[in-house]
DNA sequence: TTATTAAAAGACCGAATGGTCTATTTTTTG
DNA sequence: CAAAAAATAGACCATTCGGTCTTTTAATAA
């Protein structure tokens, strides 16, 4: 890994969560230098704008919460430890400023066309992963098959995130339970 | 209502859309006055800053959200046509930039304490319209007496702004009908 | 170790930022 | 309708913004 490389990925891990908890338009180029301990020009020849690192940012984000999430549900061995290892996942601190797909998804969604396409993509692959399991665990007869995966991926990805937004802004772990024990509580009952 | 109170309000009406959608970071003065007409003393006759704008955007918006809503209810004779109505309404047109909740709570949770408590009481009583539905509906034997009232509210608050949140990224009606549908089956399956 | 290349520093740039203040205009009041 | 008061315009301000460019420093290849 060349020089620039390196700096490039420090850069990136440096200002991910700068940007994931004061928003694209909220962090400046002086945050970035500062936490990076870079000048301008250390910058400037690595990103060609402040955008570029937020972009990167998010795909960097992205990245790890989904290979911590991955992992999760890889160490269960039957799709009832694998939704639970997943939930847990989600349920433990994961990134400085929260979920990446509701901070960067909310500010893009009406600002940020090319952001929006990446959180949108993400929002289909973390809906993809809670229904490759439940699609699995039906075809390996440990989840009934009347149960619709699109239509339970979707609503618990729902219910994972509104319950995100609960917790950062009431500032408790109050609701995020309420809201995976009924997750499960419901996914519970699919089992055979 | 005098001329300064009602400039006031002019100001607030039309910056609040803009605020919902850029954000507060993303807002400039500049499009507050070019929304308003007005030149900077105009401005700054009436707000003492541009935070106090947003905050008062914030008010304004989730304001006109909850009459909306509470309407929705009213209009309703039993738990079940409020709930429905409340549904309804929540599925529909609601405001330029979508929930003012989820906008303003996801980029105030990590940079504006004040901004947070405003959006922690708005959960808070979005949250109370759903619980008073239920217990109303338990206490007038429409619904059956083992719902926890305080359970389904902030698993059902949850799964909106879940909702919201993928209709705006995902550009679709889909998710939110899927969820919505999902919430409406459970609460049927309360009635008495 | 030296020559060559690559990377970073930081002075510099114009534009835009949020905010102030006085002059002027518009409301309101007597 | 005139005088007083209130509200708005817009010039002005320091600061910060994102970004460029040349100079200096550091890494790499010979």
């Amino acid at each position: 890994m060349s020089k620039a490389e390196r700096t490039r990925k420090f850069i990136i891990e440096q200002s991910a969560g700068i940007v994931n908890r004061k928003g694209m338009a909220g962090t400046s180029l002086s945050d970035i230098m500062e936490a990076t301990k870079l000048a301008k020009g250390g910058i400037y020849g690595n990103f060609e704008s402040k955008d570029e690192i937020c972009m990167e940012s998010f795909l960097y984000l992205s990245r790890m919460m989904a290979e911590r999430l991955d992992r999760a549900v890889a160490d269960g061995k039957n799709a009832k430890d694998k939704f639970f290892n997943l939930l847990e996942a989600y349920k433990g601190k994961n990134m400085e400023g929260g979920c990446p797909i509701l901070n960067f998804g909310v500010e893009a969604d009406d600002t940020h066309p090319l952001m929006k396409e990446n959180v949108r993509k993400a929002i289909r692959s973390s809906q993809k992963r809670i229904h490759d399991i439940v699609s699995q665990g039906i075809s390996d007869k440990q989840i009934l098959n009347t149960v619709d995966p699109k239509n339970f991926s979707v609503k618990a990805f729902a219910m994972i995130e509104g319950a995100i937004l609960c917790k950062r802004v009431l500032e408790s772990e109050e609701q995020m339970r309420i809201v995976m024990g009924a997750i499960w509580l419901e996914f519970e009952s699919y089992l055979l």
